[in-house]
DNA sequence: TATGAATGAGAGTTCATTCAT
DNA sequence: CATGAATGAACTCTCATTCAT
């Protein structure tokens, strides 16, 4: 319950080699985010208040103000980080990958790992769109490009294995989005059901069917 | 705009048959229904207020309170209404089918066309689960009912078409999930790129996705 | 509980004599103001709604304010109908007496018998003055007038025995009023306690106390 | 109008001693309070709006709820507490006293006495019971058992009277109710009169109508 | 005349946000 | 800087009253 903003989250890197004024203060901020990923996690964006998201961090109210512009502004944030570790996890794992169905199983694996490893955070983000009315800032164009950057990287993989003929051919970005709609909707359903496995065991049966369907093999 | 609660939607269906009194009522009852999906559809749950939603349907705000309980039962109604029409129609497409291949293909498009007519509600649709703080009645028992009879439809077809040899072993209720997951994500995107496109148009794409699977043929 | 409105109210009399037109529309006005008693006994004045005396009346909700201003009107009707039924009672009693300390003795027991015959009626009963704000009509000053009646009927009683050297010399509209005050507050007691005695049971305590005190003979 | 809450009230004593965040925040407890009195005497429970008290005590309106749960708590505890100020100042009296029919004289004295200092007070006093839905939390016994408390305390003293042959036999508790009937009633007479006299001049009236009777001397 | 559906003013209450300390 | 008490706008919901039928 603790760690929820763990080693994918980027704000926390670096953060030692900064003056000291500037460190005390990115700390502060990530110790509000850690409070507020566990509150928001545990009630949804509107359930939760500010008030108790500055408790559990061991703030003031007013503190939390001197952080983020608004109630919205943390949330977004919140999520942003959030997406943007997994952006850059599922990045990490690609990279390391020698061809296009190699790389693409990586970054299953690298997303079903993601979850299970935070799962608390899971509320937030399959439900990041509504559960607020648009962030006013340029937050939410950062977010959705985040997300765009995520779809982009399965997009060009999907690509480059067309071009070597291992993908049929057909609208890449199309055969992406069905790619993360497979692990979203599985990974929906793993929250609920609640049993003890791990999402990562279904990454074999994510790629297999994403690769070569569901159709018995004549 | 005003179309919006249209055949999908069962509560519509006899209301010209019964007495006047009991016609009336639901007729009224419909066009608060109307004006609530219009609404919450634009706002989302926690911003959509009751004076609004009854003012969009020319009602007093009181008015409302003779038809729903509460702002929640409102909403779950709707939803309610909402996800019984678009299983109702799946099933109906699907009991037309010859074989499970057929009716996969049907449900697949019967899925799509609903959500093409009825894109304005998808919001709701899409976010059912965290807008509210569960309803108490057991209105939210009987719409997670709903969804299982849906992915326990598709279950069924594939463990058909297991059986015949037509879709390879394996858990046929995570290979539903899939299937309904490569939908949700399409329409996901289709929603948010509001293009001119009609969803319907995926149908292929997706049935030969999960049929057949991404890989080229050698 | 069906009969709360009964021999003491003196709206039922000479019902049957007028005309039809007339005797129909007492008539209901009558249904009304039973209906009414039995839910301001039972909620008070601010939670019993017009719609569950109507309904309790077997009356549209409409119909209430045909025969009755408004809410307020309805209550201080009933109020007033009420406390003239004591009064008138508590007169017609006083009247059989042939000395005054026998008559006071005899308004006592009227009194102690109409709150036995009427403890439904109890609630409104004490908490008149309070539960609204001031019946705007000249209701509140004939409810005031009944009750004065009622007090000074026994000042003139307080006062006939004076004369004849039966009660001791002093204001003899305080001697009404702590008599009244005994009782009254007796009633209370009685009410509450809600054990299965009589408050005519209590006649005598309150005579003898009120005219011989409470001091041992010496 | 600005005195209401006085030496009465126990809640003010002792403030003074108190840090300084306690004593603030009893303070504006006792600010809010006194603009309830106020604003509830004026207008009974019902019609006194949470905005209005908060507008008198010159706070914002959600003040109010930081200081007390709810309208029905703030009322409750406004009763209690000047009960218990009556309550306390009667025992006080009563202590004071070395025979017990002199220590009743003192009740009343003391009884009529808080009267006159808290006339505004009255309407509260003596309608608490009916004026809202009961408290649901213990307060309600709370203040139950305070008047119990002062019934029993002249309970007490009239028995203490009968055995040394002072007040002849008799359900003590039966006098104790009748005694404070009087009060109550001469007090009720008094609050509508608004002449300009005391209540306390009623003193030996009461007392002495209690102890002797109405009865002539022979 | 009787009805009861519709009304909308107004209540209690919450909570994001501010600001004096 | 940090605080948390104070704020008041905005919400949901009720119910006395009206009025078309």
């Amino acid at each position: 319950m603790t760690q929820l903003l763990n080693q994918d989250s980027v704000s926390t890197s670096n953060v030692a080699a900064l003056p000291r004024r500037e460190r005390d203060r990115l700390q502060r901020r990530l110790d509000i985010l850690q409070a507020a990923e566990i509150v928001f996690s545990r009630k949804g964006y509107h359930d939760a208040s500010i008030e108790e998201i500055a408790r559990a961090a061991e703030y003031g109210t007013g503190t939390v103000y001197l952080y983020f512009k608004d109630k919205e502004a943390l949330y977004a944030e919140l999520v942003e980080d959030k997406i943007r570790g997994m952006v850059e996890h599922i990045e990490r794992a690609a990279a390391g990958a020698s061809d296009p169905i190699e790389a693409l199983r990586c970054v299953v694996r690298a997303r079903m790992e993601f979850f299970d490893r935070n799962r608390e955070f899971f509320r937030i983000y399959m439900n990041v769109r509504t559960e607020m009315g648009r962030p006013k800032g340029g937050k939410w164009e950062q977010i959705v490009r985040l997300r765009d950057r995520y779809v982009e990287l399965i997009t060009r993989l999907v690509r480059a294995a067309q071009r070597r003929g291992l993908i049929r051919k057909g609208d890449a970005r199309q055969f992406a989005v069905a790619l993360t709609g497979i692990m979203r909707q599985l990974t929906r359903d793993w929250l609920r059901s609640n049993n003890g496995r791990s999402l990562t065991d279904s990454v074999d049966f994510v790629a297999d069917l994403f690769l070569s369907g569901a159709l018995a093999k004549r």
